[in-house]
DNA sequence: TGGTCGGCTGGAAGCGCTCCCAGTTTCTGC
DNA sequence: GCAGAAACTGGGAGCGCTTCCAGCCGACCA
């Protein structure tokens, strides 16, 4: 009801028409290109100006074969497993190095089969120029689709059985053989371990960095027992764990979240923490300082883990062969060791 | 190095020439088309499957109109302002009904002055085709964008100054008065609260409910201190407020961050929660399972507010005309009252 | 003064798909 | 067995932009 008119926005041909110049010419204004005199040249930019003219992002793409986008694509078999703050975080990253380019960012939650098929359409219709792809766990088909894709893919993470070309990671082991150290250095001797998903990259380095660093200490290296990386799984597996070992001292348990779990089924069968059993994590997700008592975790640069996957990826984009890069990781000592 | 040819995704004309038929014919099939005889349309099915055809998502946008994206946009002046995992899950929520659509899910971190160019870019060249947009506050300038954008718009959260036309919001006031009567019910009778950011909908509907609640109770409404959701702005604001009115018996705080905080300044005072004072938070974020004593707090449907949000921009863009909808919020009660 | 060179310039051919339209075929009902 | 309707069919014109290319023109050198 208003006077607005539904003007549809202004092409090409319009700017150069209203610039006097044929449409080769603005389009060589539009995009900075040589070979166009400095009058008109002005003509057009002022014509731009006037109509309002911004290129049809579509038009462009067809006709560059580029689609402008990137996208970052969470694999998993849970649909709500993205609810994780890591991935924000991770998202945060990417954002900050993608907002200083044209590059738009897609988001694809290949949680379903359906979900990855659409990942899959996604590629094959060139709707974006590259992936970051996240999460892979065990024979996710997802790898082998990513590695005969057309375009550039940077893996977070390695997924297990499979090297990928281009990857951004975490030193989980070396992280994991730390928090463990931080444990024997503390004259803990019957310390186990709560894993997480042994059939992720992360969970599985992280055992083994536990085991390494048992292994160097001449310590028992095989109290373990799963906790798929879930809270309540970190709960069960404490107590299966006290079952088990009733005399254990420490256990590094591959999660914050399943070490909140933990912590609380020990409170409950009385045992003090750090007093009669050290506990260290790892993430350091925000809540893990204010466990009772707080946790001393291993940090991982979650931001940095983003944003050198976004590095990483516009440097394959630009034709780039980059190294791939492991992220070091780093103790927080806090209150439960 | 492998016999692998670089081929080319296969186009629209050479599934027709192959199925032997005219390419309108073709692109009837694949678009689910009437008006093609059963012999045709097995042969382009045919052709399709030997090719391995995908159409070209970019070339049909362009011939269409239509994206086929729509962009789930983030404003705020702070870029980390994402990280809190109160986001992850409304895009888990979008997702989940996104699913089940072709439509791709961009994301747009409105966070700089650049971010924000870069959205109403993405707008004006019809990249998208409809925006979900959240945490205006203030007098945030996309909201004037978000009005005369020539997409549909559905907001998550209500901006101050200013009620949209769609919008999906918590019943953030309702949950506010909620928390605060369950304190009057307590038998509290000096209540304060500490305030999220009163520049926000969501700060200032908190702040509401607060107030109806007290002056319906006939108590003084008037302790209130400002913490702008942030963890250490909820401590300073609970130091300020115990200074004020040491007498005070309990809080209504609205974030469990900012609870987190002010939690931490109580026990340093040596404050019994909830024996000397009662504390209600606001929101249900997982660390308040944890807190010190455990939290109890308001918990808004957040995954659910995703999906309506998406479920709103849909039937926008199928032409219907939604009502705004307000979801309920809920009492958790834990140990803090 | 003639010849060259190199930077302008605009025409035109796509990029891959949709969809209108006019022409052809095949069915109906009588 | 025939008119008229209904269903198919393929040609072609776009969607808005990039980019190749051939033609120009003025400048510069000998």
């Amino acid at each position: 009801m208003t006077t607005e008119t539904p003007r549809r926005q202004p092409t090409l041909d319009e700017v150069a028409e209203r610039a006097g110049v044929s449409r080769s010419a603005a389009s060589r204004v539009i995009n900075n290109a040589p070979h166009v005199s400095r009058a008109k040249r002005e003509a057009v930019r002022r014509a731009v100006d006037d109509l309002g003219y911004v290129p049809n992002a579509t038009a462009r793409a067809l006709a560059t074969q580029q689609a402008g986008s990137v996208v970052l694509a969470i694999s998993g078999d849970d649909p709500a497993m993205f609810a994780d703050p890591f991935f924000a975080e991770v998202v945060v990253g990417v954002n900050s190095v993608l907002e200083e380019t044209e590059l738009e960012l897609m988001l694809s939650l290949a949680t379903s089969s359906r979900g990855q098929a659409r990942l899959e359409q996604l590629l094959r219709t060139r709707q974006a120029d590259g992936v970051m792809l996240m999460s892979l766990h065990g024979d996710d088909p997802l790898a082998t689709l990513a590695a005969n894709a057309s375009v550039p893919v940077v893996f977070g993470g390695r997924p297990l059985n499979f090297e990928p070309p281009y990857y951004v990671d975490a030193d989980n082991r070396g992280g994991a053989r730390l928090a463990t150290e931080h444990l024997v250095k503390a004259g803990r001797r019957r310390i186990a371990t709560i894993t997480g998903r042994l059939d992720e990259g992360a969970g599985m380095a992280r055992l083994q960095g536990f085991q390494d660093a048992l292994a160097v200490a001449g310590l028992d290296n095989t109290l373990i027992e799963n906790g798929e990386f879930r809270e309540d799984g970190g709960a069960t597996a404490m107590t299966r764990l006290l079952d088990e070992a009733p005399d254990l001292d420490a256990v590094f348990i591959a999660s914050d979240q399943m070490a909140i779990g933990a912590l609380r089924v020990l409170a409950r069968a009385g045992r003090d923490v750090p007093g009669d059993v050290s506990i260290v994590g790892f993430n350091d997700i925000t809540s893990a300082r204010h466990t009772d008592p707080p946790l001393t975790t291993v940090n991982q640069p979650i931001h940095a883990l983003g944003r050198e996957m976004a590095r990483m990826l516009l440097a394959l984009m630009s034709g780039d062969q980059p190294s791939p890069l492991i992220l070091p990781t780093q103790l927080v000592i806090r209150s439960s060791v």
